[in-house]
DNA sequence: CAGACCTCCTGAACGC
DNA sequence: TGCGTTCAGGAGGTCT
């Protein structure tokens, strides 16, 4: 499950191999992902790869005359191995580059995504309709007091909406509303200006922390799985229903919301 | 527009 | 041991 930390961990590991290279060939080993792989893929061979970006979750690599978008889903992994590796189950995806390295998708659920941007295939749809990213400016004091204003959605799935701010996943929602002491149900709407301040803060720094712990398997990125995130941190309150809270011993109790589990302290959080 | 619900998929965990 | 069942969840799509 690669939150935004993983991606952009992901996103910082595979750049240095892939900036500069050119692409030798594309392999589609299963086009059936969340979208069908789109055969406009192809022409992505025998162009220099200039940039590796990130959007969201979306990994953007930047080509001559378009962009491979790239999604990990639910259960996708992208590694840089040599062309020599064997083939594993669930490598639906490949990379060739020009200089022996290839790029590997492995997804066992396919909920990830390959698709072509380019003039003809545009990127306006997916990608514009996103709010700002956690970590940029855009996203600060008063954004989300000003945007829940009316609206009647529990906070949680405010926060998850990537209409709303991108790259808050349920785990990291599950965290952040702890911390900032929210009940994952109260009213977008009716948290003051003061709290959703916090919260916004909250999100920001869990998420960085998440980055700069991640960053810190990059030297084997290409040998190892490089699995960093939220894993190596200490999560307060998500898979941890029914036991104790860390900070005043209350038991963790745990609903759904929008068909996702939302875990709480009762005590700690409040409307 | 807002909000609720559906859908894709496989592997892990569980029950008998 | 080996079935069957349930669950997890990102995010676009569909409906009311």
């Amino acid at each position: 499950m690669p939150e935004l930390p993983e991606v952009e961990v992901c996103r910082l590991g595979i750049s240095p191999h892939l900036i500069g290279e050119k692409i030798q060939d594309i392999v589609v080993r299963n086009y059936q992902l969340r979208w069908p792989i789109p055969a406009e893929i192809i022409q992505a061979k025998g162009q220099i790869i200039l940039a590796v970006e990130r959007r969201a979750k979306y990994l953007l690599i930047r080509c001559e005359s378009g962009t491979i978008l790239l999604h990990l889903g639910m259960s996708g992994t992208i590694r840089v191995v040599n062309q020599s590796t064997a083939i594993a189950k669930h490598d639906h995806f490949d990379l060739v580059l020009e200089n022996n390295n290839v790029l590997r998708l492995n997804d066992p659920r396919r909920f990830g995504a390959v698709l072509w941007l380019d003039s003809h295939h545009d990127e306006q749809g997916l990608l514009t309709k996103l709010g700002p990213e956690p970590l940029s400016d855009d996203f600060s004091d008063g954004y989300l007091f000003q945007k829940a204003q009316g609206r009647k959605v529990p906070i949680k799935t405010f926060i998850m909406n990537n209409h709303i701010v991108v790259g808050v996943g349920n785990i990291y929602a599950n965290e952040a509303l702890f911390k900032a002491g929210i009940l994952p149900t109260a009213q977008a709407g009716n948290i003051n200006e003061e709290r959703l301040n916090a919260l916004t803060h909250i999100i920001k720094a869990v998420l960085a922390a998440a980055i700069k712990q991640g960053g810190t398997t990059l030297k084997d990125f290409t040998q190892a799985d490089g699995r960093p995130g939220y894993f190596a941190q200490s999560l307060q309150v998500y898979g941890r229903a029914g036991q104790a809270c860390h900070c005043c011993n209350t038991t963790l109790e745990e609903i759904r919301q929008s068909n996702r589990s939302s875990v709480f302290c009762p005590s700690c959080q409040s409307e």
